[in-house]
DNA sequence: GTCTATAGGGGGATAGAC
DNA sequence: GTCTATCCCCCTATAGAC
């Protein structure tokens, strides 16, 4: 381990975060790695133990990556109940899916070193949505018997069910209805006494 | 093409269906499913045109299934929301996810052939919500305002994406936790006047 | 229809020169 | 650190006997 340009650990990184996107763990072969980043064999075993072990770096750059978009995303002075509908407005890939959920569903992903950063990534969405609605809830802009964690954890299934909807239509238009759901349901718990935050 | 039991034509399908369920698509070999079936090579690629062709049949009659036991889960005399609310409770198995919707995220389903029994069945879902939820606004259940198409991909979406939730927490607390989140929304849109059907 | 034997190709990893 | 050459095994499919 050097410095930071190691140039192809970092190239066959970077061409393994590409590749988990567009063809996920198990049909990424070491080959097409190699061939992508421009690396040969040897650069690949020299730095990395195997595929597992370079994924592993991969998704965790990926992981720290989307954590660090979402925060920013959650990082405004906008009211708590806007901040969500700005992450369910967010726009996104509908068919390649999310970087990091499209991959829970491969055999590998039950090694921890691929689920963990997966995990991390989820729960840091749970946590920015349930900090927005406990905040809504403290300055009564949401109905008082709402419970916080759930409905958090309902949001962040929808956006990661609107890929697998997306990508059984093959279409964007269902990932859009889905997300008018969404705010629809956003407004359906805000209090009518604080229409201004909610809209 | 002979009667019904051709016995080992029908024990392959029988096996892929398992094992697609299992593993996935990708992950599941040709020689696995021999083995698991009982069957030979021979008899595989005598029925089949190859894994492709197999593994389509083997999901249409899993499309074909799922079906069946969605339109039997509706068909209820219950009201509306209850049914939704049903349909939301099921027992599932949070691990190995949605035996369709777990398999959108391969490379091979952009292929029609196994693509559209899952398009199938998650239309056929969000049939059955739309239709519970046209029915409760007609009958002043529900807000009016409400968009029943929107909300009910929605929801789709939610169970899909509680998958997503358990199979990264490799657990099942988030899954339960997602439903809950799930109902109260259901509650959240019933009209206060009819809360015997929403309850 | 069902079986065993076999083939071609790619997946994942190693050896060893530079 | 990086490269090319090579290895073994399994994946998918075919051949041909019974």
């Amino acid at each position: 381990m050097v410095k930071r340009e190691d140039s192809k650990r970092s190239h066959l990184i970077d061409a393994t975060k590409d590749l988990l996107w567009e063809c996920g763990y198990e049909a990424m072969s070491p080959r097409l790695i190699v061939e992508r980043s421009g690396a040969g064999q040897g650069s690949f075993y020299h730095h990395f133990a195997g595929k597992l072990d370079l994924a592993k770096a991969a998704l965790d750059e990926v992981s720290a990556e989307e954590i660090s978009t979402l925060d920013r995303l959650f990082q405004t002075k906008k009211g708590p109940l806007e901040r969500i509908e700005a992450y369910l407005r967010v726009p996104r890939n509908a068919f390649k899916g999310c970087r990091l959920g499209r991959l829970v569903h491969e055999s590998a992903i039950e090694q921890d070193e691929l689920r963990l950063p997966i995990k991390a990534y989820l729960d840091r969405v749970h946590h920015h949505i349930s900090a927005c609605l406990r905040e809504a809830k403290l300055a009564g802009m949401i109905k008082q018997d709402m419970d916080t964690e759930s409905i958090a954890s309902m949001f962040v299934a929808i956006v990661q069910g609107s890929y697998v909807l997306a990508r059984a239509d093959q279409s964007t238009s269902t990932m859009k209805s889905t997300m008018d759901g969404a705010v629809s349901m956003l407004r359906a718990i805000t209090n009518p006494t604080s229409k201004r935050t909610a809209r």
